[in-house]
DNA sequence: CTACGCGCTCG
DNA sequence: CGAGCGCGTAG
């Protein structure tokens, strides 16, 4: 069963109906954890969220993938503009209700279903609550509002959602490549860099160039199969490259691995990290069963057991057993703390 | 449309 | 006690 969701963003609503997407600091600006933001990355493709601004609930939103690591849009401009550079993107698939919702004028039937802590809005008034961002609703909830903004009622219109937001939704791909453009855009017309620079910089996005040279350099094989063929392994970013602050570090062969496809797949999309004594992390998100279908799940799922897939003891496997160097251990700090979903 | 108090809830 | 993606009102 899905689970389903409430979103109070008044304030970023337009940009995010029309982006379908929601997006989130991770941390409060204290730097302490905010329940509502640690829900953006609990949502799981699938659920089902309402939209909630203006004291009206205007849409049914479907989550399309787990969110990920992004910067804040530029088209939130002045909005938030204390929110950290750096937060949550969580796709999702925005249907519009046929009648938008005044939940308070519903507060009366919703009142006994709302959940204790954390409600949304305020149970006396029907309010909505300012400290309040991305919250867990119990079903009930969803469905007495989904049941009063459309003809059908909630079961045709959850089964409508999840059949038309199939083709034209949000991925990470899409999402990731979007940003990647933004980002050549600027590097493109950067003339602060010499016209070489620019070019390895933009070839370092698709890891090849200067930038693989580099991290081939220093990495031999791909740290989760052992493989060394170089035509099977991709030069990735450990600090996504998007998300690098200057030419140096897109090009520093220090902030790469070279990994074969699966395996960049799973590092690029933060479901594995690393360890600076270079043992593996998998996401919680992550099915470990689908670690065993990619040959990757051994005994041990925490390490994943890949010396012992390969019939190798720990000290028989160097490459994959290593830690990294203190440059790369930098990198992979980073990786671990915005990538990486826990 | 943005800006600024005023609230309240929760850690 | 203060942070926080709301509410109401002012310009």
């Amino acid at each position: 069963m899905p689970r389903t969701w409430w979103v109070n963003h008044k304030q970023t609503f337009s940009q995010e109906i029309k982006g379908n997407y929601l997006w989130s600091p991770k941390r409060k600006a204290n730097g302490a954890r905010n329940p509502f933001y640690d829900s953006m990355r609990a949502a799981t493709p699938g659920d089902l969220v309402l939209s909630y601004a203006d004291g009206l609930i205007r849409h049914v939103g479907r989550v399309v993938e787990f969110a990920f690591t992004a910067p804040k849009p530029e088209e939130f401009g002045a909005t938030g503009g204390y929110w950290s550079a750096v937060g949550w993107l969580l796709p999702v698939y925005w249907v519009p209700l046929a009648a938008p919702v005044r939940p308070r004028d519903l507060i009366a039937t919703l009142r006994p279903l709302l959940p204790d802590k954390y409600s949304p809005i305020r149970a006396a008034t029907g309010h909505g609550l300012q400290s309040v961002y991305m919250t867990a609703i119990p079903q009930p909830v969803f469905d007495v509002v989904v049941a009063a903004g459309t003809a059908a009622g909630s079961a045709a219109f959850d089964a409508g959602v999840l059949q038309r937001g199939g083709s034209n939704s949000l991925s990470y791909r899409v999402v990731r490549e979007e940003l990647d453009d933004a980002v050549e855009k600027r590097v493109a017309a950067d003339t602060t860099l010499d016209q070489t620079t620019r070019d390895a910089v933009i070839r370092a996005r698709r890891g090849q160039g200067r930038f693989r040279d580099n991290v081939h350099a220093v990495e031999r094989a791909c740290r989760l199969t052992g493989i060394t063929n170089p035509a099977l392994l991709i030069a990735s970013h450990i600090k996504p490259w998007r998300l690098c602050d200057t030419a140096p570090e897109r090009l520093d062969g220090m902030n790469g691995l070279m990994l074969t496809p699966d395996a960049d797949l799973l590092f690029d999309r933060g479901f594995v990290t690393f360890h600076d004594d270079g043992r593996p992390e998998v996401s919680t998100r992550f099915d470990k069963r689908d670690l065993r279908r990619l040959g990757l799940g051994g005994t041990a799922p925490e390490t994943l057991g890949l010396w012992e897939a390969q019939g190798l003891s720990e000290a028989q496997a160097p490459y994959v057993a290593s830690g990294f160097r203190p440059e790369q251990c930098a990198y992979m700090e980073y990786h671990r703390r915005e990538v990486f979903v826990a």
